[in-house]
RNA sequence: GGUCCGGUAGCUCAGUUGGAUAGAGCAUCAGCCUUCUAAGCUGAGGGUCAUUGGUUCGAAUCCAAUCCGGAUCACCA
């Protein structure tokens, strides 16, 4: 149990014995105790104030009285300010946490709970190779299917690729027109970079072929559609659908170069899937659920057979949900695929990582899904995320003003090169040594970059200034992390298991305060799905402990207890900023 | 137009179950390497928390209205 929950529990138990009535920790707030005031944590009076009918300052004396006296193996002393009881932490308790847990890896992870989680996330088409957004959509997904395992739950990390459709086509139509048999291995080109280009082709020459039709005197609504290249897709569609042996083959073919591309660069930046589906298997999904639903008459059918169900008592509109001509729309395969992922797992929460604006989507698709009775209506849960955007504006695909995934990263990795050459600290490394090392670096940017922002929130990337290496970023917590690994290098095998006693200074404490609160915070991220939460606690361990290296020497500290004590505050940091830093997907180095 | 999200320092972001003088980082300025890694530390300046009104002991946080920005409301996915 955490300080805070031990502070909360000892406040209910004090008020109600003071007091003679019945308390609960939603009485109270507890913060932590600003800097310039004297204590740790502090319990706020002022809303016990009405119910009790006393002041704050005469309830505040009476329960920090109470407070240390009857607990005085977690508080020493307290001060009244203004309403606000400042309670000062027992040196022994955070001596005794530290302990009990400088060595232990685990620190702040929970046993498994026997429940099961599932977060699909990255979910890319295979027309287009990945972009700055979806670093951002992939880094979250790993990060908080991270951060519900840290929290006990078995998680299965899925993806849906969106693998069939008219875009797909596009491409396809494009490599047969202009690619005179080109593949990625005579072009040497990233499969996906490779396809992508063919999309893009696709896009020119289907302008192109509107241009000439308005020019030849055609309205511009009837030349979009009548053009060859859009109408030879769409035939194409129809051939795929059916099954035709060519199309099927190119189709296989291209989808395998984009998916040997898409693999590099999850390699790259170390990241997998325990389940893929494939759209082109799911999309007839959910047609029996239409069934099922019209007899249920949650659904209902208008005279050109198109199905629908009317959601606008919700506050939403009507939505289709099988068309007239019998084909499914993309939210019944989401019906379909939701409901098979529970038949296969049995899971608590399906957790799915899209972007904001497909809010309004998953809202309908949940909304559904409950109208149907179906047993996995309720643990659909949209972790919504919101764009990555430029300070010129939003990323553009025609004005090409897209981040490309992969460019950014060898950038980021080449920048933490340039870095470490300058600093000079890392000579005697091997070759892939330093390899390994910049791409720590590199990705430690930028993982830490995106995921430092709440999902929820737009974020600014500025490609003119890069990622920062200094400050509150990865780098600066990895750092922390060598900085220590190198005092215990040199210190190795003179750590004694027994803790000395004795008081802390208030460096020394501040460090182990906040190292306390880790297991408080994995706990909130996870409730929140909030990866944010653990990017800045860890930046705020690691400066804190900057502080008191700062401060103070470890190594050759003034006693040997004082020695002893602050390698174990020094190990019990490492291991944190490195349980902490993991949570993000972000591996820490030995040295840099 | 309906619905939803956002607006906090020059920039990027914390802080919102209502609590003390609104916090970090970057940038700017001034210090600190003869001692464990200066990708660091210490300090300074920088704010109409979009605006107005309300709720109360107390509002960046809750409510209402307004302004600004964005998303969404397809027989697209």
């Amino acid at each position: 149990m955490s300080i805070v929950n031990h502070l909360q529990q000892s406040t209910v138990e004090s008020l109600s014995a003071l007091y003679h009535q019945s308390f609960t920790d939603r009485d109270f707030q507890i913060n932590q105790t600003k800097p310039e005031f004297e204590g740790d944590y502090t319990v706020v009076m002022f809303s016990l104030v009405k119910s009790l009918k006393l002041s704050p300052d005469a309830i505040g004396n009476r329960l920090g009285e109470h407070l240390i006296k009857n607990y005085p193996q977690f508080f020493t002393a307290y001060n009244i300010i203004k309403g606000f009881l400042n309670l000062t932490i027992s040196d022994a308790y955070l001596q005794e946490i530290l302990h009990k847990n400088h060595n232990d890896i685990c620190y702040g992870k929970k046993q498994m709970n026997g429940k099961k989680v599932m977060v699909e996330y990255a979910s890319p088409n295979t027309n287009k190779p990945l972009h700055l957004g979806h670093l951002r959509n992939i880094f979250l997904g790993w990060s908080v299917a991270e951060i519900l395992t840290a929290s006990g739950y078995e998680v299965i990390k899925s993806c849906i690729v969106n693998d069939r459709g008219i875009h797909i086509c596009k491409s396809m139509l494009a490599w047969e027109m202009f690619a005179d048999g080109a593949t990625p291995q005579s072009t040497n080109t990233k499969g996906d970079h490779f396809v992508g280009g063919y999309y893009v082709k696709f896009n020119e020459a289907y302008k192109r072929e509107v241009e000439d039709l308005v020019e030849a005197g055609m309205p511009r609504a009837e030349a979009e559609k009548e053009t060859w290249t859009i109408k030879r897709t769409q035939q194409m569609l129809l051939d795929w659908e059916a099954g035709k042996p060519e199309v099927m083959e190119l189709w296989k073919k291209m989808n395998g170069w984009v998916y040997e591309g898409f693999d590099r660069t999850y390699k790259t930046i170390g990241v997998n899937f325990d389940r893929i589906y494939y759209e082109s298997n799911t999309y007839l999904l959910g047609k029996d659920i239409v069934k099922q639903g019209l007899d249920k008459k949650v659904f209902y059918q208008k005279e050109d057979s198109s199905i629908w169900i009317d959601l606008t008592g919700d506050g939403l509109d009507e939505k289709i949900v099988q068309r007239s001509d019998g084909t499914s729309v993309y939210i019944t395969q989401d019906i379909g695929l939701a409901l098979l992922k529970y038949e296969q797992y049995q899971m608590e929460q399906s957790i799915y990582v899209i972007g904001n604006e497909q809010i309004y989507h998953m809202k309908v698709l949940k909304l559904i899904c409950q109208k149907l009775g179906m047993p996995n209506a309720g643990n659909i849960y949209h972790l919504s995320y919101g764009m990555v955007e430029l300070t010129s504006g939003k990323m553009k695909s025609r004005e090409g003003t897209v981040v490309d995934a992969d460019d950014i990263i060898e950038e980021m990795i080449s920048t933490s090169q340039q870095h470490t050459e300058e600093l000079g600290k890392v000579k005697d490394f091997t070759e892939d040594e330093l390899k390994a090392l910049y791409k720590t670096i590199g990705l430690g940017a930028m993982k830490f970059y995106l995921l430092r922002v709440d999902p929820k929130k737009t974020m600014v990337f500025n490609p003119a200034e890069s990622i920062d290496f200094h400050g509150f970023t990865g780098p600066f917590v990895q750092y922390t992390y060598a900085r220590i690994q190198s005092i215990l290098r040199k210190t190795e095998n003179e750590m004694v298991a027994e803790l000395p006693a004795g008081s802390l200074l208030k460096a020394e404490k501040e460090v182990m305060v906040v190292a306390e609160q880790y297991p408080v915070i994995i706990e909130q991220a996870a409730i929140e799905h909030n990866p944010s939460v653990i990017a800045n606690y860890v930046f705020n361990l690691a400066r804190t402990f900057n502080s008191f290296y700062a401060e103070h020497s470890i190594a050759n500290a003034e006693t040997e207890a004082k020695k002893q004590l602050r390698l174990k505050i020094s190990l019990l940091t490492a291991n944190v900023i490195k349980s902490g830093m993991s949570l993000l997907g972000i591996s820490v180095p030995e040295r840099m």
